[in-house]
DNA sequence: AATAAGAATGAGAACTCTTCTCATTTTCGT
DNA sequence: ACGAAAATGAGAAGAGTTCTCATTCTTATT
């Protein structure tokens, strides 16, 4: 286990902290709800508290190692920080999620905040649909 | 009151139905929560249930006459069908909400949907930022 | 390596928003 | 006006998340 991250960030290098970031590391599902990173380390034999994986992935999120998605269904998504900003696509029939990045909706949404007179200081964009596979087998 | 509207969508004309459009249809307010729909019918000597509110405001977002929509804080925010869709810009300060159509943005996420393979079914777009008044006051 | 001060944890209570239950009331076609 | 069917409202319940606080862990210092 590697504390180096979390020390970076100004964060103790606790177990529950340890073990949370190095499963969002491992996973191979990048988007996760609290309950989710919850079950998985409850099953993996790790003794953690669903309070502390909420409050540690809130302190992630404010460290920056994190970013948090609110998707439809009333659960937050988190996933590991990538360095690159980019939207969601989203499967409406089996949950699955695809990530693209366009520079022309970008770019029109600065103007659009600068037309209106905000300062922009963040935004969301999930497109929602059936999937390719939903298509077929449903 | 006029009931036609309620009987055009299927619906029955019971008078908690009817207040709440109404109240809809003349607030100068175009987003709000079931709270708010709830509290403005107390405050106006009207009486209705919230879990009322919450189910009528459900119909009536299944019947068209109503969208909505998840800004970020929880709550669900409802505002009456135009027949135009659009999308929102709201200050993250005061809770300004403003509305905005560009076509560009709509061209470009049909064209990713596609490019996904996604059959897109919807979309949400927000903006955050802080709106003109809030930077001078701010 | 032991100590001690402060920070973090975990269990469960509590909170917010929303839906459900069900006894009572209302609507509307006859 | 009558009665079947639907809608309402009060409160319970549910989902997701945060809070409380006694206990445990971390880390800087001896
Ligand atoms: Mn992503
Ligand atoms: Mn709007
Ligand atoms: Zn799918
Ligand atoms: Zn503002």
């Amino acid at each position: 286990m590697d504390s180096s991250e979390l020390k970076r960030a100004g964060l103790k290098a606790t177990l529950p902290r340890l073990k949370i970031l190095e499963f969002l590391e491992t996973s191979k599902v990048r988007h996760m709800s609290a309950e989710d990173v919850y079950k998985a380390l409850l099953e993996s034999g790790e003794e953690v508290g669903l309070a502390t994986v909420y409050r540690v992935l809130t302190q992630f999120e404010a460290a920056g190692l994190v970013v948090r998605h609110h998707f439809e269904g009333g659960q937050s998504v988190f996933e590991l920080e990538q360095g690159k900003h980019h939207d969601h696509i989203l499967c409406v029939r089996c949950g699955r999620v695809d990530e693209f990045v366009d520079e022309t909706i970008e770019e029109r949404q600065k103007k659009i905040a600068k037309e209106k007179g905000y300062a922009m200081t963040d935004h969301s964009l999930y497109i929602y649909g059936v999937c390719g596979d939903c298509q077929k087998n449903g």
